[in-house]
DNA sequence: AGGTTACTTCTATAGACAGCATGTC
DNA sequence: CTATAGAAGTAACCT
């Protein structure tokens, strides 16, 4: 079958897909076409990787809109909405126009309501749907990628849940899943009513096996003599072996799978060694730049390594990396620049790096729950396995595991190569889970008893999967006695209703045990400093439904700017060691009790939402813990809550966690440099990063719980969250706000004596040209940025005594224009 | 003494979605 | 608790 034998698709659309080489359908393709793909049936597609999933979606996506439909395509990860744009952005000359939505690259609700194809992943959706996006009704195709994530305890749920929302909003909605070989593809296809296609075919061939000795020994008997050398280890021969044989003019690369990040880095470390011999003179240029551009992102140990390693051909990989880190890896591995890749399972899941040889070096996993090393599952082994095989360039991928004893080798064909890969289980019944949905599912009208909320629970995969739902209503009973209990639902009689601040922290996005902590944080923060608030947060709580506190409102309409004076800085003053912050910070706590409100210091608010359960924690690692136990004791003043005694181990325990996780975002909001941060907390750029957003996020929904209850604090919240996302002490707020001016810039901008936007406009050209290390062109967009009449640097000189106290207290690496510490973005 | 090697002990453990308002599509 | 690799530390050995 080929795409011209179809007649659903739009216009021009088959002739587009022959010239891209399409000229016949791969054989899981044809099948799904002839369930129905293109003609609007539902299907789940149960194939391998880079088996042509894509192609299939796209049918049901394009067809369903030449139809007149509007198509979504639900993504597991934000880095996979943009690849999968791109790819769908080829049709734009056909009329179809494609958006996206996820958290950090956000469209308005009406453009996206004018596109035909929208990508997003699965939380966004149902956001979406929770703040009732009306172009939701109007969606005729929904593809799921990667539906065996399922199985995900943390975000299966959610993506189940959604599926089901969509499908009882629509009726006929067609629906499409994309899912790895799984046990189980049957039931899932069951569930979601569709048509099973079920295909082991690949369109490059997988050849699997299991180094042992001096040999690989294949999956269809093969061997081929790997010879383990003067103290080489297995891992280096494979690759070594893997680029030295050329096929069709093509050296194979190999990507490394490992366990832990600290393996990545040393792995990749030694595996330079093996690929930098293997370098021509073009090749080492380009990688040398690579390098630079590695450590221009950011200048952290973390990059130092990663560019050392990129400079000799091969690299790290792993969530400790900045974004424009991982793609930057990413990009030059598919060039063929980068060699070798050794990665975290963080690369099985994510965008697209195929590599020829695929090697699992690490088969278990330390899993703290359990307290030792589990074996990985085979279908994520499977996942990595499946990264073998670069199309168009590899006649066949490899896939091997090492073994040292011929037992480990015996197991691991067992275990892994001839094993079929696990059922996909749905996680819906973990309480955790059902929280969040069940109050999503009620306050946006889903279900509006506890009948129909079980009604709708059977509408999951959860359901069709176990016959009995005893246990499932047992759940939700308990989960519908700790809404109650927290006054985000109500019960009458058999009918469920939320309560207003119910559907703020539904629409939040909020896990309503996050929500509760920080209510119940904020209104023990109000309490201790200010008795007016404290009564009237206890009125609060007392009877909401009669409910109006007497807060001046006022207040929290107020422009954040008026409330600078609340943390008082005296000015230019300022170190570059948090400690100085910290008693300004137990100072201004204590000092609360004047007429301005309670005063809620920065890192009080920091640890209040780094111990909810929407927040990773940092690892307490040996020794910190006497660290931050001297701090909680030295900062208990500040602490939002009732902090758990020393003998409350593991609640104790949780607390300095936490409060190494709020110390972190106060270094950064107190301008700490990022490598001294991320030397101080044991991370990489991409962790505080992933910090500041969750913080940013977490703060944001402070504010608006604060508001809606009507506390005293929204001033000392939002400038909490202000200072974090931006990474400045509260004098620099006001500067940061200029396009093109980040904390570096604004801090040099300050000691230079321009402190605030209206004198930057007024400012002496030389001074700001000086501050900013005289780059001109920097120089002009900033002033442009902020509104001047007159930006032109034209023949203006430096100032030098501005560009001494700007480069003083700065360092190096901040050239690149943008003026912020460049994490990368996501594009 | 200085350096290398072989052995023991210690230590640490993957990942990453979301609000809102703006501005990067 | 059921592991493993690497780093750091230590002992034994050589020149």
């Amino acid at each position: 079958m080929r795409p011209s034998d179809l007649s659903t698709l739009p216009d021009g659309v088959p002739e587009a897909l022959e010239a891209e080489g399409i000229e016949e359908f791969y054989p899981p393709q044809t099948a799904a076409v002839e369930a129905g793909v293109a003609d609007g049936e539902s299907v789940v597609a149960s194939v391998p990787t880079a088996s042509g999933k894509t192609l299939i979606a796209e049918l049901a996506m394009l067809s369903s809109v030449a139809r007149g439909g509007k198509a979504l395509y639900i993504v597991p990860l934000r880095a996979l909405a943009s690849e999968k744009k791109t790819e769908f952005e080829r049709w734009e000359r056909f009329g179809i126009d494609v958006g996206v939505s996820t958290g950090n690259y956000q469209s308005d609700g009406e453009w996206l309501a004018s596109r035909d194809i929208i990508v997003a992943t699965s939380e966004k959706v149902d956001s979406l749907i929770r703040n009732g996006a009306p172009w939701v009704n109007d969606l005729t195709c929904v593809v799921a990628d990667e539906v065996h994530l399922v199985d995900d305890g943390g975000r299966g749920p959610t993506l189940e849940v959604t599926l089901a929302k969509l499908r009882k909003i629509n009726r006929d909605l067609q629906v499409v899943a994309l899912s790895a070989t799984v046990g189980n593809a049957d039931e899932v296809a069951d569930w979601l009513d569709a048509a099973l296609v079920e295909s082991d075919w690949r369109p490059i061939e997988l050849k699997m096996g299991v180094h042992y000795g001096n040999a690989v020994n294949f999956d269809d008997g093969s061997q081929r003599e790997v010879p383990v050398g003067n103290g080489q280890k297995q891992t280096a021969a494979l690759v070594a072996d893997a680029l030295d044989e050329e096929v069709d003019g093509q050296r194979g690369s190999s990507l490394v799978f490992v366990s832990s990040r600290r393996n990545a880095e040393s792995a990749a470390r030694r595996l330079a060694g093996v690929t930098e011999s293997r370098l021509d003179p073009d090749e080492q240029a380009a990688l040398e730049e690579l390098a630079a551009d590695i450590r221009d992102d950011s200048d952290t140990d973390t990059s130092e390594d990663l560019a050392d390693c990129v400079r000799d051909g091969a690299a790290f990989h792993h969530a400790g990396l900045s974004a424009t880190q991982r793609s930057l890896v990413e990009d030059a591995f598919r060039d063929r620049l980068v060699k070798c890749i050794c990665a975290t399972p963080t690369l099985a899941a994510g965008v697209n790096t195929p590599a020829r040889r695929v090697v699992v070096r690490d088969w278990k996993r330390y899993d703290g729950e359990f307290g030792g090393m589990q074996p990985l599952d085979t279908l994520e082994v499977h996942q990595m396995m499946g990264r073998a095989g670069r199309p168009g360039l590899d006649p066949y991928g490899e896939a091997l595991l090492l073994a040292t004893d011929r037992d480990t080798m015996d197991e691991l064909f067992e275990r892994y190569v001839w094993a079929e890969p696990e059922d996909v289980r749905s996680k819906l019944a973990a309480e955790p889970a059902l929280r969040t949905h069940v109050l999503a599912t009620v306050a946006s009208g889903f279900a509006t008893t506890r009948d129909g909320l079980l009604e709708f629970l059977d509408r999951t995969l959860y359901a069709s999967q176990t016959g009995d739902d005893s246990r499932l209503a047992a759940v939700t009973d308990r989960v519908l006695e700790y809404l109650e209990a927290n006054e985000f639902l109500e019960r009458d009689d058999g009918s469920l209703t939320a309560t207003g601040i119910g559907h703020t922290v539904s629409r939040l996005y909020l896990d309503p045990m996050s929500a509760a902590e920080i209510i119940d944080g904020l209104r023990e923060g109000v309490e201790s400093d200010d008795d007016d608030a404290a009564a009237a947060a206890t009125a609060n709580r007392r009877s909401r439904a009669a409910g109006d506190a007497e807060v001046p409102e006022d207040i929290a309409d107020a422009d954040f700017v008026t409330g600078n004076d609340l943390l008082d800085d005296g000015g230019g003053e300022r170190t570059d060691d948090a400690g100085g912050d910290a008693e300004e910070a137990v100072e201004s706590a204590a000092a609360a009790d004047g007429d301005d409100g309670p005063t809620l210091s920065p890192l009080g608010l920091y640890h209040l939402v780094a111990r909810t359960p929407d927040m990773y924690q940092l690892y307490l690692k040996s020794g910190d813990r006497a660290t931050y136990e001297e701090q909680f004791y030295e900062r208990e003043a500040e602490f939002l809550g009732h902090a758990p005694s020393e003998f409350e181990d593991v609640a104790f325990e949780d607390w300095l966690a936490a409060l190494k996780t709020a110390r972190l975002l106060e270094d950064w909001a107190s301008e700490l440099d990022e490598d001294t941060i991320a030397e101080r907390y044991g991370v990489g750029p991409g962790d505080i990063r992933g910090k500041v957003d969750t913080a940013e996020w977490l703060l944001g929904a402070t504010e608006q719980l604060a508001n809606e209850l009507d506390l005293d604090v929204v001033l000392d919240v939002r400038e909490a969250r202000k200072r974090v996302e931006d990474g400045v002490h509260e004098e620099l707020l006001d500067l940061v706000g200029v396009r093109g001016v980040g904390r570096k810039r604004a801090r040099r901008l300050f000691e230079a004596g321009i402190e605030t936007r209206a004198e930057l406009r007024e400012a002496d050209k030389s001074v700001v040209l000086g501050a900013l290390r005289g780059r001109e062109q920097t120089a002009e967009n900033v002033l442009k940025a902020v509104g001047r009449q007159d930006p032109s640097m034209e023949g203006v000189e430096t100032d030098a005594s501005a560009s001494a106290a700007a480069t003083a207290g700065s360092e190096s690496g901040d050239d690149d224009g943008s003026g912020q510490a460049t994490f990368g973005d996501f594009s």
